[in-house]
DNA sequence: CCCAAGTGCTTGCAAAAGCAAACGCTAGCG
DNA sequence: CGCTAGCGTTTGCTTTTGCAAGCACTTGGG
């Protein structure tokens, strides 16, 4: 316990540098970090320290929450409630465009066949 | 930027350890760290790693989040970031789901004028 | 008095983090 | 063809992390 998932960080953190369509050295320089150690974390060879996830995270322009959630901290909420409640609390939407959102989400969830009882965004945080 | 507050942390730890009552080495055993490391990083000449980072927050039985934002990560995200992180990270969606979820919910705020920039208000931050 | 048991701190040392400088590869362009 | 610019990766190397062993000090019994 308290171990940190090195490869699915790497990946998560490849997949969202894909997304985002940046190259390794692009990401590296915003990031502030080496391109050939970022190559490694990526491909889950090394775990990198806390200063350097902030740093990456800052890069991608995620949250660093985001990032520790991937990395096996913070391992409070499932990702769908995240999701739920992240719209759910959006206050740039407006009702109707939030339950929109939350319909679509919870049909994608059914269509994967996912565990996908969406409730409508409240949760307690309770951390343990 | 990104520079972590190394010595703030450190009393920040000590403080709690103070507070829970503990000694050092029981944290230490607690956290699973050599007492002698942990001795250094309370008082700031030594900057954790993530994962040592967590242990303690887990020996000090304190959410790992309070930890991170004490060391200066976690610094705040705007409302559109929460959900935009949100689902680009949730792995119960395909890439194709997610993308057309994020499409969706960029039409959305085109369509509120409101792009980029969170409002008044709207830091419904969920947790305590 | 003496010794066991507690506190936190200092000291080398093995292991890992993190980087600069290279490598091999592919795509364009003269 | 040769040159340049991009990609990700590999290779030594320095720096730092993190620990085991031991130090100095205080408290409490027997």
């Amino acid at each position: 316990m308290a171990k940190i998932n090195v490869s699915g960080l790497g990946s998560f953190i490849r997949d969202q540098r894909d997304q985002a369509q940046m190259s390794l050295r692009q990401l590296a320089k915003a990031a502030e970090v080496s391109n050939p150690y970022l190559s490694q974390v990526e491909r889950g060879l090394r775990k990198p320290s806390a200063e350097i996830l902030n740093r990456i995270a800052q890069g991608l322009r995620i949250s660093a929450e985001t990032l520790y959630v991937q990395a096996g901290f913070l391992s409070d909420r499932s990702g769908d409630e995240i999701v739920t409640t992240a719209i759910a609390s959006d206050r740039t939407l407006t009702e109707r465009q939030r339950t929109t959102l939350l319909q679509i989400y919870a049909a994608f969830q059914a269509e994967n066949g996912a565990s996908a009882q969406s409730n409508t965004g409240n949760h307690t945080q309770e951390n343990e």
